[in-house]
DNA sequence: GCTAAATTTGCATGGTGGTGCAAGTATACA
DNA sequence: TGTATACTTGCACCACCATGCAAATTTAGC
């Protein structure tokens, strides 16, 4: 098969080659809150986790949400304090979906390619 | 545990969480360029790949060249054509291996995070 | 060797994004 | 009502990057 023609071929793919997530995670800053964040295990609030960058407070709490539009984390509100979390099992599954996806295009011995 | 703790607590997830890779990821051109280098299923040359997209053809090339430098892609060269593949299983396995470790740092029922 | 094909590289340009500072907003508490 | 805390937003600056064009490089074929 062309890859022109390939181009032309849904696939899962299509949607979970998500640019603007990978673009969010593409940060090493932003990848810093985010390990931060899910080592922590729980909602942490922006002071919180601007302890863990050296960029100003402001920064953090743009950083913070641009990764929940992006669909990484959530956010809540406790009176002043905004709580962002990571969506584990979202995250978790996009990851494992697209790593499907991927095995299913490879050449096995003589597959079809993706099948599409 | 707070998140200045976490960040200092080590986790496959400090690896995992490669800025080159996402960075690498996060251009609508270059995912353009994989989907359809990966539903073809084969290694293509510059020229059929450049076919997929509008952009000039240097553009992809340059393009090519930094996913490989990610580990996105392989490069190989057969006379005076280069041809890229997908690592299918190298990015599968990346990604797999990375919702794992979401995963364990989920807190479940009453889980202690990473257990770091 | 010469020409053409395939690809890379230098260069200039325009746009986007990360950053810091300061001001603004929202909420709790006295 | 006033003040402090938590956070967001406007603004300016700088760097990097995606892009296109043109020149350079490599290699195949005659």
């Amino acid at each position: 098969m062309d890859p022109l023609e390939a181009s032309r071929c849904c696939s899962p793919l299509d949607e979970q080659l998500d640019a603007q997530l990978f673009r969010a995670l593409g940060d090493p800053t932003r990848l810093q809150l985010l390990g931060c964040l899910a080592k922590c295990g729980r909602a942490c609030s922006v002071t919180e986790l601007s302890a863990c960058c050296q960029v100003d407070f402001s920064v953090v709490s743009r950083h913070l949400a641009l990764l929940a539009r992006a669909g990484v984390l959530t956010v809540s509100k406790q009176g002043r304090t905004v709580y962002y979390e990571v969506r584990y099992r979202e995250v978790a599954t996009a990851f494992r979906a697209l790593a499907r996806s991927l095995d299913q295009c490879r050449p096995k011995q003589r597959g079809t390619s993706c099948g599409c």
